[in-house]
RNA sequence: GCCCCCAUCGUCUAGAGGCCUAGGACAACACCCUUUCACGGUGUAGACAGCGAUUCGAAUUCGCUUGGGGGUACCA
């Protein structure tokens, strides 16, 4: 068997959306499990619609997945260039080739002459399809349209490479998810190849890259499934080895449209600046029309490379659910390493001043308030009052429903007159506390209740990390002042 | 309009004619644990789109209907 190598070829003109990371994925996880390569293609051959900025993004999205390219536009390889943008000199040989095989013709059809070939076949329910009008054009006929300066376009002969290469006029291809596909080609029509400013179509440029890349599996959208058809057409017509195509199902929003903006984050990018983690983006993207055959869902990459298999992939369409992405991601926070999470969160802690902790208090404040984190993002809000010395914001409820209580009132009295003995370590506080709260037990306040008294005044919260480790951070004199300040 | 694809709990899925009174995960709900929130644990609820056909037997095969998605460009 030859070679496997596969491709993803996005197009930068937006940055890179999470169907495109999950169609990623799957290459990169066929390649991977198949010992092939992985390419990386960049189609920029409309360049009204792309930017620079959007290959940086597409770059730095794949790599923060972990989905390394083995050749590509920055890292070269046998079959460079990698940006279509690049390739334009080789495009019109096989354009020549095609056109001497009679596979090919020039189309010298005025955009309104062809919206008015459109317009009658609705007005008969009809599939629109070109006329083949400019097919038989004389040399003569073609001079005559030239000097009027007219530019033409270069048209695939459909029905005459179908006839060459098939016994009827139905195309049919197995597809590696979905099975056989099939499609009567005289439904397709003659598709331009080659703009009539010279750039080629993407159906033929596709075609030319991948067959000259030795792309052996074309792994990609079920949107493609209709292109697929032309491309076979053209491989076969210039003699290329038809690669292997496989059609994933799409992504869908929530309410089953197409993912937007509108549902929430949609780029990579997005979801990264939002506190999620790439290590758990890609993880639920697999999860989406894949399953693992041991059903241990979360597993890295290259663990989930060992199990997947191209056949078992759902051939319907998904919907990305956030819900679950939140729940993967929190538990991707709490495997995190505590250094790697401490360094990821500074991103998050800008409005604070980090130079009030020591970095051994800022590590246990990450410890202990990692736990209910489901972004990153969470930590901002989750930490603010380990910050600001003796003044803490308080909740207006927690002051009236928690610290304004008789007893609240009472347990901090009782608070600050021990404490200020206390000797103001982690493991001590942790045996303080405990006997304060029997104290209280036994006078019949809950244990909870007396925890609550104390949270509320020095956090200004009814809800936080485990106070013993707050309390330390903090420090016996911040604690002392901040009770000290709830008490009337 | 025409063409193509798809169809199991709300969602992601397991399921390749009898192992299915349909299994797991997220979400939901309840309870337990607990100094709070959370985590964790234990439970509850929840699906084979409909109709026909094949078969001793169908979630699994076939057909139709319905629903959803995609395509229909000198965009990619």
């Amino acid at each position: 068997m030859s070679e496997v190598r596969v491709r993803i070829a996005p197009s930068p003109s937006g940055n890179l959306h999470v169907g495109t990371a999950r169609t990623a994925l799957f290459n990169y996880l066929f390649a991977k499990k198949n010992n092939g390569k992985f390419v990386l293609r960049i189609e920029d051959t409309d360049a009204e619609r792309t930017s620079q900025e959007y290959v940086d993004n597409i770059f730095d999205s794949l790599k923060a997945l972990g989905l390394n390219w083995d050749e590509g536009p920055d890292v070269g390889g046998e079959y460079g260039p990698y940006t279509q943008s690049q390739r334009f000199d080789i495009y019109p040989k096989y354009i020549q080739e095609l056109l001497d095989k009679g596979f090919a013709y020039e189309c010298f059809c005025t955009p309104e002459e062809l919206e008015a070939e459109k317009e009658e076949a609705t007005q008969n329910k009809k599939a629109y399809v070109y006329s083949k009008k400019c097919e038989n054009l004389t040399e003569e006929e073609k001079a005559k349209l030239r000097a009027e300066g007219r530019k033409p376009a270069i048209r695939f002969n459909v029905a005459k490479a179908q006839a060459a290469f098939h016994d009827s006029s139905i195309l049919e291809f197995e597809d590696l998810v979905k099975g056989k596909l099939h499609m009567d080609t005289n439904l397709i029509g003659d598709f331009v190849i080659m703009k009539s400013n010279g750039a080629p179509t993407y159906n033929y440029a596709v075609v030319i890259d991948d067959a000259l890349m030795k792309i052996s599996h074309v792994i990609r959208g079920e949107d493609h499934i209709s292109n697929t058809y032309k491309q076979i057409l053209i491989f076969e017509a210039l003699g290329f080895e038809v690669p292997r195509f496989g059609h994933l199902g799409m992504i869908l929003a929530p309410d089953r449209s197409k993912l937007s903006k509108r549902h929430g984050a949609t780029a990579v990018s997005d979801f990264v600046e939002q506190g999620y983690l790439t290590e758990a983006l890609v993880n639920f993207v697999a999860l989406l029309g894949w399953a693992p055959s041991d059903g241990e869902e979360i597993k890295p990459v290259d663990k989930i490379a060992e199990d997947f298999r191209i056949g078992e992939i759902s051939s319907s369409n998904s919907i990305f659910e956030y819900d679950k992405l939140k729940w993967m991601n929190s538990h991707y926070i709490k495997m995190l390493p505590i250094e790697e999470l401490k360094e990821k969160l500074k991103k998050y802690l800008t409005k604070y001043d980090l130079s009030e902790l020591t970095d051994a208090q800022y590590t246990r404040m990450v410890e202990i308030t990692r736990e209910p984190l489901i972004l990153l993002s969470d930590i901002t809000d989750a930490v603010s009052y380990f910050f600001g010395g003796e003044n803490v914001e308080i909740e207006p409820e927690v002051q009236t429903e928690v610290i304004d209580t008789e007893i609240s009132q009472d347990v901090l009295k009782s608070f600050v007159e021990q404490a200020k003995d206390w000797e103001w370590s982690e493991e001590n506080l942790h045996e303080k506390l405990e006997a304060f709260r029997s104290e209280y037990k036994e006078k019949g306040v809950k244990p909870k209740v007396t925890m609550w008294a104390i949270r509320a005044a020095i956090t200004g919260r009814t809800r936080g990390a485990d106070m013993t480790a707050t309390l330390a951070i903090l420090g016996k004199d911040n604690c002392i002042k901040r009770a000290k300040r709830s008490i009337k």
